[in-house]
DNA sequence: AAATAAAATTGTAATAGTTACAAAATTATT
DNA sequence: AATAATTTTGTAACTATTACAATTTTATTT
């Protein structure tokens, strides 16, 4: 295990779950899938362990409406989307890698970039029509 | 008004300290401030507003940390930036607008894109030494 | 102007995600 | 084997936010 984390089992099952699942799962929804084979996994563990590794950029945070945080293990240069219906997190690829684009004239130390992108997704944007 | 917004005084109150107080105020701060000269706003109407604002994109809601939710009245296009250390928030211009850059292969109605950038601001980033 | 309908606001209570913390268990080191 | 360090656990607390029904205010109709 990289990042400077120390490997345990229980981290080593938290990273291969977001590993093999890149659907943007939820603490609650990580906690309940390892659970039956992990029966003394406790949800502050997956708590600890996920803000952990996030600390350490091994994996993302993705917070968009609030409501609860989602992780990533995908950590490359990607944009997400979600729609405001369904609250469903998807990937977006970006067309090219983004240059520096802002205009950092105070000493701001920058690590990180989040690029998230809301609407309608196709299922809930069937019956959308446009009112302009 | 606009946004499809009916007017009304706490409405045009909220409004009125938005576009004054361009600091992404949270939702208490807000309140704090409106309370002493509307002593019978409640903190729920607040929220409420809020929430209208947003939906009628009258307002841009800005959730970086999961915390709380900070709200801005430019709706221009631009970033945020988030102190991992103190928490602020402040504004960063991009340096050019931002082309349509992500594949959008599926039917995705896409209506609002947030870009936020964390790292430590230049009072938080003073004695940060890099370790790379 | 009075009566009615619609909309906005209020206050309390509930919800849910997350964290604090101290105890227990596990792992590493001496 | 003994000790120290780390990880995990479980409960309780915290906090931002929402649900909801009652109340007040505003608009509309008679």
């Amino acid at each position: 295990m990289q990042f400077g984390i120390k490997p345990s089992l229980h981290r080593l099952a938290v990273m291969e779950y977001l590993m093999g699942n890149l659907t943007h799962p939820t603490t609650d929804t990580i906690y309940n899938n390892l659970f039956p084979a992990i029966p003394t996994l406790s949800k502050t563990t997956v708590y600890n362990i996920l803000k952990l590794f996030e600390e350490k950029r091994a994996i993302a945070a993705i917070v968009i409406d609030g409501k609860n945080a989602r992780y990533d293990s995908d950590i490359s240069q990607h944009a997400h989307f979600q729609c405001r219906k369904c609250g469903s997190v998807r990937d977006l690829r970006l067309k090219e890698t983004l240059p520096v684009m802002v205009e950092n004239s105070d000493n701001l130390v920058i690590d990180d970039c989040h690029i998230y992108f809301r609407g309608y997704c196709s299922e809930c944007g069937k019956n959308y029509i446009s009112m302009n």
